[in-house]
DNA sequence: TTCAATATTATGTGCATACATAATCACAGA
DNA sequence: TCTGTGATTATGTATGCACATAATATTGAA
């Protein structure tokens, strides 16, 4: 797998840059030559170094600041991208057939924790979705969904035979904003029952909150099947 | 805090159309204008929208294909960002105190799993280290490491007493890629000894492989202590 | 009718240029 | 010595332009 782009691009001069950082020729928190003397150095335009070091910037890779000039970061912190899973499309990625399952569903009133996450104000109800999410007939994943009806009121007439509760929500209400908490849990009774696993079980967990604007739309606990990984490169 | 982007900067532009998408103006999977429509629209030229919508896409708002046009993803697929966690980093950033103890260290030929993964000869030793993570002296992570001796010869006699094996190679062998994979797992005997927790208590898992330029280097188990979370915004 | 060559179109990229802005430095004046 | 004002420097950003490239549409020949 040979890489080859060329020495003037914008890709090209970021590759080169990321080498000689990784080599050690420039040290942590050291300043690097300046985007002029790059752009001679490689034989392009100010404006393609440019490029490629705004990007490292953006990995992480370097730190930059007018004047200052250009340094390594002190620490490799490198940061992985990873994208929120979506069922659907996890599952049919991998050659199977998706399909969901709704366990149950009703409107009432949340435990404090959710009222607090939703900052929903006391004894307001909620939507309450519990379902399954299948690979080929096989339990893949249990969902724990609460939904704001302040935010979203026509939730409660929704539909949701032929799509899941997420599949609704991202095509009435586009979220602008949310925040994940990964973490490995115990199976209760239930979600061993429904992902056909036993009670205590490691469950790798997935919590989500969504907003959009300055409103909260939806607290999901997704726990997966025993088994699963979330992998990526960095 | 007022947002005061002039409105033909890519900044400007970029928040313009992302606001419009959220807004729901175009609709999942729909079609949005060209670039030169855009840069009319907006009076600026179509570089200027070009990068917003370069950005966009790299978010992963929009999809983009020569000739296709830029379409709004289908499901939005919001990507994260999170940082590969540096164990000092989060416990000192958490205001405890950071330390580490190794448990054991050794050097003999690794299991299968691992030799396939560090992509080692049969029956080529490598170093095998066991350690544990401490925040104020309370075991936090419990971390087995393998190091290609292959390609890192010197880590046999690096001193571990003051800095942890992690940092010692970061220090030595800048890595240049990484794979990373979240689980889920039961605590085994020793992981719950030396965690303070129960034989089969869930424990968060995170296994990572490094590579510097198209050698392995080093193959980490860390399991987290009960309670343990990542948690980060989209 | 079918398939391959060609034209069209929207995005991708590099460059020269001009100006903006932030940080720093040197020097003059109090 | 202290201070502020302007010069210098390095990065940030917008623009017009030319050409590259990929995907699609069209055309023409077999």
């Amino acid at each position: 797998m040979t890489r080859a782009v060329k020495r003037t691009t914008h890709q090209g001069i970021r590759e080169a840059i990321r080498a000689r950082i990784i080599s050690g020729e420039w040290k942590l928190g050291e300043r690097i030559p300046g985007e002029v003397a790059l752009a001679e150095e490689y034989g392009c335009s100010r404006t393609t170094v440019n490029r490629a070091l705004q990007t490292l910037a953006q990995e992480g890779m370097v730190e930059r600041k007018r004047k200052g000039g250009t340094r390594v970061r002190p620490l490799p912190t490198s940061q992985a991208q990873f994208r929120i899973p979506i069922m659907r499309e996890q599952v049919e990625s991998r050659g199977h057939r998706y399909s969901h399952r709704i366990e149950s569903r009703e409107v009432r009133v949340p435990p404090m924790a959710i009222r607090k996450q939703l900052e929903l104000p006391d004894n307001d109800p909620a939507a309450y979705v519990e379902s399954l999410h299948l690979a080929d007939g096989k339990p893949f994943a249990f969902e724990k969904r609460w939904v704001n009806l302040g935010s979203v009121p026509a939730f409660s007439d929704a539909d949701l035979s032929h799509e899941s509760a997420n599949e609704w929500l991202v095509r009435h209400v586009p979220f602008s904003r949310g925040e994940v908490r990964l973490s490995a849990s115990a199976a209760n009774a239930k979600q061993a029952r429904l992902l056909g696993t036993d009670k205590g079980a490691p469950l790798f967990t997935m919590h989500r909150l969504t907003w959009f604007e300055e409103r909260t739309i939806t607290a999901i606990e997704l726990s997966f099947a025993p088994g699963y990984e979330i992998t990526f490169g960095v």
